[in-house]
DNA sequence: CTGGATGCAAACTCTTTGCATGCAT
DNA sequence: ATGCATGCAAAGAGTTTGCATCCAG
């Protein structure tokens, strides 16, 4: 226990900034997990599929469910595997917004989020913001920067109004 | 089950952004719980002690062996209620930083975090970022911003070499 | 004294593991 | 044919809950 530190010890190489894509389609996603050598299966693209078609950010157990529909027999461990993959691919982003479940999200383009302290509710913020400065003091630090997440933690419209 | 958010029903009063403070004694911390009507117990001392004094961020379960050494009674769920409590009044910042634990911060002064895909080790970012489009944008969307935290996610120097 | 804080044990949520089978290449 | 992906069941990590006792105000 406490093991510090091994969210991701798989052998799969992260994708790099670069390699982030915008998948719109099945026929895209197959050429791509082909391009890194990954198999192309079915729960793969029902998965994808099913976070380009929801608008909102899913949880591994909304995907899960959403994914049944489709595809009735898919495990939870596939799901979860999957998602890892497509995260690490940089196909789709993994959004660790406080406590509760990861949210994933086919939007790979950068931005950002909020989240409500008392709801618990998230949400997309567009607005760009210059993280050169950032990067470059990761780099100086010998440290090689793949993504780059910003939550803005508060409270929401509705709660704000709520607690009068 | 997936109640969608209920990350911090506690009636706590969250803390505004002009509370972040920063305590460096026993002294400090007494007097502001007191302010904020908040009862003030060895527990609450010792842990937010455990935090100043230790210079990395720690995770709860870190947090509860440390205290142990002084209280050794302290239970699981005290730490926790009480990081929670620290955090909520920004006496302490709590990093997300992905899979895995929490992590407890005793520097509320604004800061960011890399975090090593591989190795899950987390640093300090002390590059000044200006946030106040960002801030613009949540408060035009009716939200009300009290934090906002950066992590930069890649491979940590040591990781990045390994690779080769 | 009185209500909030604590301790204990157990429950709960989210995620991962181990292993046998199946399917993409 | 080979070995990675999947499904199933079970375990694991991290955190929370319920309830009785305790102590700060």
């Amino acid at each position: 226990m406490l093991e510090l530190g091994s969210p991701n010890n798989k052998d799969q190489i992260p994708a790099r900034m670069s390699d982030m894509a915008t998948i719109n389609s099945d026929q895209e996603l197959t050429a791509l997990l082909h391009e890194r050598g990954q198999r192309v299966t079915p729960q793969r693209l029902v998965i994808h599929r099913v976070l380009r078609q929801r608008d909102r950010h899913l949880t591994a157990e909304e995907v899960h469910e959403a994914v049944k529909h489709d595809l009735p027999s898919t495990s939870t461990p596939t799901v979860y595997a999957t998602l890892d993959l497509l995260a690490d691919l940089g196909l789709i982003r993994r959004v660790d917004a406080g406590p509760g479940p990861a949210l994933y999200d086919a939007r790979t383009e950068p931005h950002h989020h909020t989240i409500c302290r008392r709801c618990g509710q998230v949400e997309d913020l567009n607005t760009p913001v210059d993280f050169s400065a950032l990067y470059g003091a990761a780099r100086t630090a010998g440290f090689d920067p793949m993504q780059i997440d910003v939550v803005v933690s508060g409270l929401c419209a509705n709660c704000s109004a709520e607690r009068t």
